[in-house]
RNA sequence: GGAGGGGUUCCAGAGCGGUCAAAUGGGGCGGGCUGUAAACCCGUUGACUUCGGUCUUCGAAAGUUCGAAUCUUUCCCCCUCCA
């Protein structure tokens, strides 16, 4: 089996391909040009897209071209595919500031020196809003058959749960395959990769570039990456595990990681990390703790760099075992102006938006839950006063692991 | 266009004139146990509060009533069947 292939399922990337075979003698034969589609619905990807970055990076590795589709034209009608409701349409100028964003997102993952590799990022809505409806029915629509569209799981799920879809979304299948023909014509994209959910969109593309080009293209999917607990990979208790710092800091980053399911944590190994098969072999049996810390460690370096990780895995090690604070814990910072207005404990909270609710931080107070310098507050009237503070600090912790620092300037 | 069914809090889903901030389950959050894990147990889950209460919610608006998630009217939306 073709090198990449292998790798590709030794990490547990692989679900589905469409001809395994072939794909595997044509990657023996030739580097090609690969692509998988970010829809721009977000201002950032998060950890559920990490899966899909990861092929990209794969194929780097093994000196094929990844072509980034960042979907300015689909992300316009939304993809029905996992979805119990329409979603709402954004604008013009957010979906382009959140092409861009999400392109420097990705661009943390890739290496974009090496000119054989280098990654191709390209907008759909270039070829899709030009498109003329009548030539478009004529030319792509006569491929696809409405009993076949109608078979395809985005559509069945949905009307089988009563759900409405609109037109609109029931060509988003076309537009997908579409894509693909345009990307083998322009680009000599012979290959496309996407989340299971994908599938139906993927065969959809080869089976156009069949018809219309009688070309053979390739389509291959990675499996639904779920926690151990049931959950989709990508939301936690305090949101979605974001891709930017802007979002998420590299502190709570490196924390999603280490607060994975224990057992999780070699399958993540193998996926989320570099780290080869056979060394991963070799320290299965470690501490799983310290597995834990190797994970966040590594995937943490792999986008916000290696001295985030560190400061993180430092100040992780600080915060839980030593009751102190590190460094990259996140912090606000209060002026001594509105300390004479005498800010009680529910307001200093508020401040540092790690609750918005005053109910909810009076629930609180109520079940112990919130700590200043890892004492139990009990006095939701308490008024934060100077002599809290140890050298300008406070650490104001909400439960067990959300935890801020506090500083006087 | 016609006939029927439906829209309830994060989700599912009860309630069908006062006892309803709304059963139950899931999820979330907090506490306990632990390993920053899982499982388990307990508490909590609209907002604000001087902790007495107060205010806003059951698709939207208007109405009946001392009193409406519950009844009436209009409107909006969804589903099924017929045309």
């Amino acid at each position: 089996m073709n090198k990449f292939l292998k790798e590709f399922k030794d990490r547990g990337f692989f679900y589905q391909c469409t001809n395994e075979d072939n794909l595997s003698k044509l990657l023996d034969k030739e580097k090609i040009n690969a692509y998988i589609g970010f829809d721009c619905t977000a201002e950032s990807l998060h950890v559920g897209s990490l899966l899909q970055i990861m092929c990209l990076r794969l194929l780097q590795k093994h000196g094929h071209r990844p072509i980034v589709l960042l979907g300015g034209g689909t992300t316009r009608i939304g993809d029905p595919s996992g979805k119990d409701k329409t979603r709402t349409i954004l604008n013009e100028r957010e979906i382009e500031k959140n092409i861009k964003n999400i392109e420097k997102i990705l661009k943390n993952f890739l290496d974009i020196k090496d000119s054989k590799t280098k990654p191709i990022f390209i907008n759909n809505y270039t070829w899709l809003k030009g498109l003329n409806y009548i030539s478009f029915l004529r030319d792509i629509g006569k491929h696809f058959t409405i009993n076949k569209m109608l078979s395809f799981d985005s559509v069945k799920t949905r009307l089988e749960r009563e759900q409405s879809l609109s037109y609109m979304e029931f060509n988003y299948m076309i537009l997908q395959a579409y894509d693909f023909l345009e990307l083998n014509k322009k680009k000599n994209c012979v290959l496309q990769l996407g989340g299971s959910d994908q599938w139906g969109n993927i065969v959809n593309g080869v089976e156009l570039i069949k018809r219309h080009s009688n070309k053979q293209a390739y389509g291959l999917t990675t499996p639904l990456i779920t926690l151990a607990s049931g959950a989709k990979m990508g939301k936690t208790e305090s949101g979605a595990v974001w891709l930017d710092k802007k979002f998420l800091s590299p502190y709570d980053y490196w924390q999603f990681w280490r607060n994975i399911d224990d057992r999780d944590v070699l399958k993540f190994l193998k996926i989320f990390t570099d780290l080869k098969i056979d060394e991963i072999k070799k320290i299965e049996n470690d501490d799983i703790n310290k597995l834990k810390i190797l994970l966040a460690n590594k995937a943490t370096e792999m986008l916000h760099g290696e001295q985030e990780a560190k400061k993180s895995e430092q100040t992780a090690k600080k915060t839980f075992e030593d009751n102190s604070m590190g460094d990259n814990l996140p912090s606000i910072s209060i002026s001594e102006n509105e300390l004479k207005k005498k800010i009680n404990i529910i307001d200093l909270i508020i401040l540092s938006k790690l609750e918005n609710s005053k109910s909810e931080i009076r629930r609180l107070i109520k079940g112990n839950g919130i700590r200043i310098n890892n004492q139990i507050i009990n006095d939701e009237r308490l008024i934060i006063n100077k002599d809290l503070f140890q050298k300008n600090l406070i650490k104001l912790s909400l439960g067990k692991k959300r935890h801020i620092k506090v500083k006087i300037n």
